[in-house]
DNA sequence: CCAAAAGTGTTTGTTATACACCCATGT
DNA sequence: ACATGGGTGTATAACAAACACTTTTGG
C-alpha cells in the first residue's frame, strides 16, 4: 500500500474495468421434516459432473446474468421438488479462492423449509436425489458439510426466535409432532408441559375439532398457524423465545 | 420446466461453462463509537467514478481473483483507516440484476467495527472520506442506505447476545461509556443500576486500578474485555442476553 | 460547599424449571 | 382391562424490572 505523503492524494476510483467477473453459484441446504420417522433431512444428489462427480452433493446452480441469487436458488429448488412460495434465506458465503478445484466459484449459501408431503417425490427421484438425516450426512463434495453446519446452526438461531419451524410441517398438525421437529432443529429434548405452555399461551396456534389418531388411541388435536394473530403480536413485541 | 413422464430422465449436469462470470463487489459498513460525542457512526465517502459520482457512498471494491471476499473487505478497509486485525463479518448479499446501474454487480455486504481512535486520521481525509451518525445518513449510492439499515440490525442483534461492542472501545474503557455505547446500538435507553449488574456479575471485565477523570471530578474506573475469561464462560454455556 | 457524574441494593413481578398424574380409546 | 400416547397444574427458583440515595472531588 502506498504511504500517504500529505493530504488530497489518495484516490480510490476503481471502475467497471478493473473487477475481474467470477463464477458465482448458489448452494441449497434444503431442510424437510420426515413425518414418518420424525426426523429432520436434507436433500442431496449425486454431483453429474466433474470433478468430484458421483459424490453426494447439495442442490446448486450457477447465478445466470438475468437472475438473482434468490430466484437462482428458488429456480432449482423447483427443479428438484417441483415447490413453489417456498421459505428460503440466504445464511452464508463462500469465497475461498481454491475452495471449488474445477474453478474460482464464490458460492451463495440459501436454505430452505419444505413440507415433505408436498414435494413431488417422482421428481426428487428422477434426479436420484434423497433425503438425509442431519446426523448421517456423508463426505460431501467441496465444502458442503460446513454448509450443512453452517445453515443447520442459523436454522437453530432463528427457529429460537421466530416460528419459522411451521414451514416444515403440514397446514394441520399436532403438538407432538411440532415438538419432535423442535427437538429436532435444536438437536436437545424439551420438556412437553413447559413447551406446551408456551407455544399455546402465545395464542397464535388455533386448535382445530379435528384430531389425528394415526398415531394414538386417544387421538391428538390438529392444530393451525394463524399467522395474522402472529404477526399482531410481533407488533406488539411479543417474540418467541426457546431454551 | 419439462414434464416429467417416468423415472430416472432428469439431469442436473450443469458445467462450468455453463455460468456466466459476474462481477462481484464487496461494501463495507465500517461502524465507529465517537468517544467524544458518544454516538454510533458510519464511514462513508464520494464515490470517485461514475454513474453517481459525487454522491456519498459506502466503501467497497471488486473481488479479484487472487483474493477472498473477507480479504477484500479487509482490503478496502486497511487501505482507508490503516488498520488490520479488525472484526468483520458478512451480514447479507445483495443481487437483483438492476441494482447497480453501471453493470451487473453482485455485492457482498461486510460489517466491521473499529476504534475511531486508532484509525490514521490523516488516511481518511486524503480520501475525502467522514464519520456520519447513524440518524443522519445522507442519501446514498445505489442500495446502500438498505445495507446500512441491513447491518446496523445485525449489529444490534449481535450485541444482544455477544460482547462484540467491546471492538468499538479503547482498551481501557468506563462502564458510563459502555452504557452509552450500547444505548447508541441498540437504540434504547438502559437502565444503567441493572445494566452494571448484568454486565459486571458475568466475570470477564477486569476492574483497573486507573481512573478516567476526563468527564467528572469523581473519575470512572477503567475495565478492560478480559477474552480468556470470557471463553471459558461461553464453553460452560454462559451467552449474555440484553433487553 | 456544591454541582455533576459515579457508584451502589432492595423489592416486586415475571418467567423458567422441575416434576407426576389422569384421560381417552382401540384392541 | 390395559397399554399407549395425549393432555394438564403447581410449587420453587432464577431472573428481569423498577426504583432513589450516597459518594467523591475539583472548582
Amino acid at each position: 500500500m502506498n504511504e500517504i505523503k500529505g493530504i488530497n492524494l489518495a484516490k480510490h476510483n476503481e471502475t467497471y474495468q478493473d473487477g475481474t467477473p467470477i463464477l458465482v453459484a448458489v448452494d441449497n441446504v434444503i431442510f424437510g421434516f420426515d413425518p414418518v420417522e420424525e426426523k429432520l433431512k436434507v436433500l442431496l444428489f449425486k454431483r453429474q459432473v466433474e470433478p468430484q462427480a458421483g459424490n453426494w452433493s447439495l442442490i446448486g446452480s450457477f447465478v445466470q446474468s438475468d437472475e438473482s441469487a434468490e430466484l437462482a436458488s428458488q429456480r432449482i429448488l423447483t427443479k428438484f421438488t417441483g415447490l413453489t412460495d417456498v421459505f428460503l434465506e440466504h445464511f452464508n458465503t463462500y469465497s475461498d479462492i481454491d475452495r471449488d478445484p474445477g474453478a474460482r466459484v464464490i458460492s451463495l449459501g440459501y436454505y430452505s423449509l419444505i413440507r415433505i408431503d408436498e414435494q413431488k417425490e417422482e421428481l426428487v427421484q428422477s434426479f436420484h436425489a434423497q433425503w438425509f438425516h442431519i446426523d448421517e450426512i456423508p463426505d460431501l463434495v467441496i465444502d458442503h458439510n460446513q454448509m450443512i453446519l453452517d445453515a443447520l446452526h442459523t436454522l437453530q438461531n432463528e427457529s429460537r426466535r421466530k416460528p419459522i419451524g411451521f414451514n416444515l410441517l403440514p397446514e394441520k398438525f399436532t403438538i407432538p409432532k411440532l415438538l419432535k421437529l423442535y427437538q429436532e432443529i435444536l438437536q436437545a429434548p424439551l420438556d412437553d408441559r413447559n413447551f406446551r405452555k408456551k407455544i399455546l399461551s402465545a395464542g397464535y396456534l388455533d386448535r382445530l375439532d379435528s384430531k389425528d389418531k394415526s398415531t394414538s388411541k386417544k387421538g391428538a388435536y390438529h392444530y393451525q398457524f394463524n399467522i395474522e394473530a402472529y404477526f399482531d403480536l410481533v407488533k406488539k413485541g411479543y417474540s418467541l423465545v426457546l431454551p
